[in-house]
RNA sequence: GCCUGGGUGGUGGAACUGGUAGACACGCAGGACUUAAAAUCCUGUGACUCUAAAAAGUCGUACGGGUUCAAGUCCCGUCCCGGGUACCA
């Protein structure tokens, strides 16, 4: 932490690993509903007083290092100021947008956006509205202000990640959650999709993690292909698709949309309307309740709308289905129920026909499932018929372009990252509002802190935290941007500040940053691969576009650490009861807060719950919801009996036995829970291993392994238990291994640290003699091994090695200053404390961090001879030593004329025989 | 389903480019010291067969094949486990 501060860079992710302040400041004073609790406060407070570091912790929280801010709300701005060039494929000034504009005023030039922009002269640009020339920019903006589909919890009032959604109600709290459209700020990714694809190639990270990020962005290459409505209507009304498969254009029967494709309501005609209306409201809401109850049913409505084949101008039916996602490519597509299992499944359902168009296999019933492989003729498709899938998507994609039906087209499934958080931690947007015009905030008013507010909750009306804030505008009449940044925000180039913490001139000087250029090797968890390890890509490409770094990508070499694995608990909380009111429709999600054994849990995931227990949870939560809300009428009740499995802090837990009492104190259910315990009356957790995370409850404190054994038994029993990429659960019972690894490396060092008979180079004692051939060998030994393991980032072996060392040492009595000097430094980057402890008994007056590494002396490790063992037919009988320098052809005669050998031949003649110097003797018979 | 990493003693793991499988530890068993316990130290410890013992032999790196003088390691197929991801057209 003091080292941190010295490099003036505190970054939020820092704090993180303290347990979050910001939240647990936030307790402290208001009442947020966070993830800590105040023992960690205690704690790091503790800690904090412990190292001797006071700081004005207020002010710590609220903008952890102002310079810092500075530079990434600069950044943020550069990234509103610019937008994307798909002709030169690279970030440009906005200011060359808007020359362009005002010169032809085509808005169509390299659209980054999937939007069209209307045409219009450059005399029309000049005669817009400011806030219409600024609408029109933000589609272009690489940072910039558009419509969201957001998980909005309106009781903490806040927007959830996914991961915190579970089941369609808050992880936390178990309030509802529904997916709501807000204006949120967001960065456009998706400009840079191709080269964080291609960018891939060049560095050296793990396959897994490349692979990762490959699916997120999820290239794919098709076309799009615009079908005519029936009946002449406005080109407006035509609708476009986005397919992989052109080839399969003729087995087309139906076209389905998502039920929020905008065209829905444009096409519908009246005698539809009323059922295509319901579905979509039903559909909206469909989602959520489908998972929890975990059925996949085929939903879907046709529209009595039809479109044309552009080809064979056939009449199509169109539908709206669920199944299509409105995110991706057009949010409608071309159903080939033949050859696409989706497609296939909603035709069954729906009895529409089937078409084929691509040749079967061998035996293949159409009727089943659907031919989905890239692979066979094209037939009953007129100018296809005959050609490969492959060849035939390409020459309809030309086809299809000569006769401007659509064109070919790259669609990735990464989507734009939203930016904003309804939170009051992290870096305010420095963004201000002028007549609702979004605007930045001018680079000498940097940076902008978070203000003093005297609550962390969203205000009454939903509003984020910082609209709390009293007066605070920008030059003290314009509404500041009321969310903030996100943590992914400042970790995106935390690597480059580093380079130059001081400056204040720039984010990092020109001469720090050619000097560093990028990370060589960087250490991160694997969890990290689709955020994190994607964004700070984003940004070096982006900054590197600007022409304020020269690198393309961050870091050369990534490695991911395996995490350590913890055993968490949990408890099975039934899924909300749904309530109809007696006096409007309207439907209403409730969790009832039953929590059910294990057992019962599985009954219910196997669909097998005893009838009696189901109507009894169904009872339970009708009596918890009519107690919530005392004298109201409802017309019916239904339970959706299904679990959410949730994690419970394993404090709580004693031998899977839960604490209710103290279960009750930690929650945070909003109505008393009711347990079904077992029949033993406890409530038995369930447990699993996985990932050691705050989020899971599951930590176990180092701190009781760090009194009893130190800080470097606890490093070095960490590195001991398996190779640095691989993960492991924890658990302690081999720790005592490296103590007595530890307790014997600080025995040899006797004559030192013994105060009767201190050695010192002055007063030859003990510890002074010359070593001996044998002990230079042990020294230089494990001097080369463990220069190899650290190469590799083999830090387990590292760790055996000096236990052999050491062992052998011991077995010596090797206690000399010739051999323990080097050793500890050798060790020193493993066991620290004690290294530097020993050093100084050796009589430095400097720490061992400035020590030279030993030279390895091969010389001490050249053998003249070698056991080799004689294999027979592969399998070793017995060994022999034989001078190395002896050549192969002499330890063959040697071999031959050996006792044992001719023991082994049985009387018969050898075939051949291998000999590989310094490794085996194998003999064929 | 797809992608990805893995499968070695009772346990964590070692064996780098094919060349002595099980290093180093934990655990366990026996012993020394001790009134006793803890701590410490010593010895043994993959399975099986044979033997009074020593010695010797057979099998053995998830399973089935293959390449090779030689396979934990390379190739083909199968099974299982962990991680990621999922109506992405």
């Amino acid at each position: 932490y003091k080292r941190l501060k010295g490099f003036n860079v505190l970054h939020p992710m820092g704090y993180d690993s303290f347990g979050l302040p910001a939240e647990q400041y936030a307790i402290q004073t208001g009442q947020h509903p966070a993830i800590t609790t105040e023992k960690n406060i205690a704690r790091y407070r503790e800690q904090m007083d412990k190292i001797g570091f006071s700081f004005d912790w207020e002010r710590e929280v609220r903008t952890s290092d102002p310079s810092y801010y500075k530079w990434t709300q600069w950044i943020f701005i550069q990234l509103f100021n610019s937008w994307y060039n798909n002709k030169c494929d690279k970030a440009e000034k906005m200011e060359t947008l808007i020359a362009e504009f005002e010169k032809n005023g085509n808005a169509n030039v390299n659209a980054v956006c999937d939007e069209e922009v209307k045409n219009f002269s450059a005399a029309d640009w000049k005669n817009f509205s400011e806030k219409e020339r600024s609408d029109m920019l933000m589609h272009y903006r690489l940072a910039y202000l558009g419509e969201a589909i957001v998980n909005w919890c309106p009781q903490l009032g806040t927007v959830l990640a996914n991961e915190e959604v579970k089941d369609g109600v808050s992880e936390r709290g178990g309030y509802p959650v529904e997916r709501r459209s807000m204006p949120q700020w967001s960065l456009r990714i998706t400009a840079y999709a191709e080269r964080l694809l291609t960018g891939l190639e060049d560095i050296d990270w793990s396959e897994a993690i490349k692979e990762q990020q490959r699916n997120w962005i999820g290239r794919s290459y098709g076309c799009s292909i615009r079908f005519k409505s029936l009946g002449g209507k406005s080109p407006e009304h035509d609708i476009e698709v986005f397919t992989t498969r052109p080839d399969t254009l003729f087995g087309v029967s139906y076209l389905t949309l998502a039920p929020e494709h905008p065209l829905v309501e444009k096409i519908t005609p009246p005698t539809h309307r009323d059922e295509v209306n319901a579905y979509v409201a039903y559909a909206k809401n469909r989602s959520e309740r489908e998972r929890m109850a975990d059925v996949k049913k085929v939903t879907g409505v046709f529209t009595g709308h039809f479109v044309i084949h552009p080809f064979t101008k056939e009449k199509i039916q169109v539908w709206i289905g669920d199944y299509v996602l409105a995110g991706y490519g057009t949010g409608a597509v071309m159903a080939v129920p033949a050859h696409d299992e989706r497609d296939h499944t909603f035709a069954r359902h729906f009895g529409l026909p089937l078409k084929q168009v691509i040749e079967l296999p061998e035996g293949w019933n159409l009727e089943k499932a659907s031919y989905d492989e890239k692979k066979g003729k094209v037939i009953n498709s007129d100018f296809l018929d005959g050609l490969e899938v492959e060849k035939a998507i390409e020459i309809c994609i030309s086809k299809i372009e000569e006769n401007n039906f659509g064109k070919g087209k790259v669609n990735y499934r990464l989507r734009d990252a939203i930016f904003g958080r309804q939170r009051y931690w992290g870096e305010p947007i420095p963004v201000y509002y002028e007549n609702g015009i979004p605007k930045t905030m001018e680079e000498k008013d940097l940076p902008l802190e978070l203000p003093k507010i005297d609550k962390f909750l969203p205000t009454e009306t939903g509003e984020p935290p910082l609209a709390r804030a009293q007066d605070w505008k920008y030059k003290g009449k314009y509404e500041y941007e009321k969310t903030t940044m996100p943590g992914w925000a400042g970790s995106s180039w935390y690597y480059l500040r580093y380079m130059d913490p001081h400056n204040d001139t720039a984010f990092a000087g020109k001469e720090a940053l050619e000097y560093w250029k990028d990370v060589d090797l960087y250490i991160g968890g694997a969890e990290h691969a689709t955020g994190h390890l994607l964004y700070v890509r984003f940004w070096t490409k982006f900054l590197k576009d600007l022409g304020y770094i020269s690198i393309e990508e961050p870091a050369r070499k990534l490695i991911n650490q395996g995490m350590i694995q913890g055993r968490s608990n949990f408890v099975y909380r039934v899924a909300p009861l749904f309530v109809w009111g007696a006096n409007s429709p309207e439907e209403k999600a409730v969790l009832p807060a039953i929590f059910v054994t294990k057992s019962i849990r599985d009954q219910i995931a196997h669909g097998a719950l005893d009838e009696k227990i189901s109507n009894e949870i169904h009872s339970t939560g009708i009596s918890l919801f009519k107690k919530l809300n005392p004298g109201k009428e409802f017309l019916k009740f239904e339970t959706i009996i299904h679990c959410n499995d949730l994690h419970v802090d394993v404090s709580l837990v004693n031998n899977d036995i839960l604490d209710i009492d103290k279960y009750k104190k930690w929650s945070q259910d909003i109505v008393e829970p009711t347990f079904y315990n077992e029949p033993s009356g406890e409530y038995i957790c369930g447990w699993e291993v996985e990932k050691m995370s705050k989020s899971k409850f599951n930590v176990v404190s180092p701190d009781d392994i760090c009194n009893e054994y130190g800080a470097d038994c606890l490093r070095l029993y960490e590195m001991f238990l398996g190779p640095l990429e691989q993960s492991k659960p924890w658990n302690t019972n081999g720790i005592t291994g490296v103590y007595n690894f530890l307790k014997k490396l600080w025995k040899l060092y006797e004559p030192f640290t013994s105060p009767l008979e201190r050695s010192s180079p002055a007063n030859a004692g003990p510890g002074e003699a010359a070593p001996s051939k044998q002990e230079l060998k042990i020294l230089h030994k494990t001097i080369k091994k463990v220069q190899d393991d650290i190469d590799r980032f083999s830090f387990n072996t590292s760790v055996s090695n000096f236990m052999i060392c050491v062992n052998e040492l011991t077995d010596l009595k090797c206690n000399k200053r010739a051999i323990l000097e080097p050793l500890t430094i050798v060790i020193a980057p493993y066991a620290p404390h004690i290294a530097e402890e020993l050093w100084e008994k050796l009589g430095h007056k400097e720490s061992i961090t400035y020590a030279q590494w030993p030279a390895l002396k091969e010389e001490y490790l050249v053998e003249s001879a070698f056991n080799y063992p004689v294999s027979f037919n592969g399998k070793t009988r017995f060994f022999h030593e034989f001078d190395l320098s002896l050549s192969k052809e002499d330890i063959e005669k040697e071999v031959l004329a050996l006792e044992d050998t001719r023991k082994y031949l049985e009387g018969k003649s050898p075939k051949k025989i291998i000999v590989v110097p310094g490794r085996i003797v194998n003999i064929v018979v």
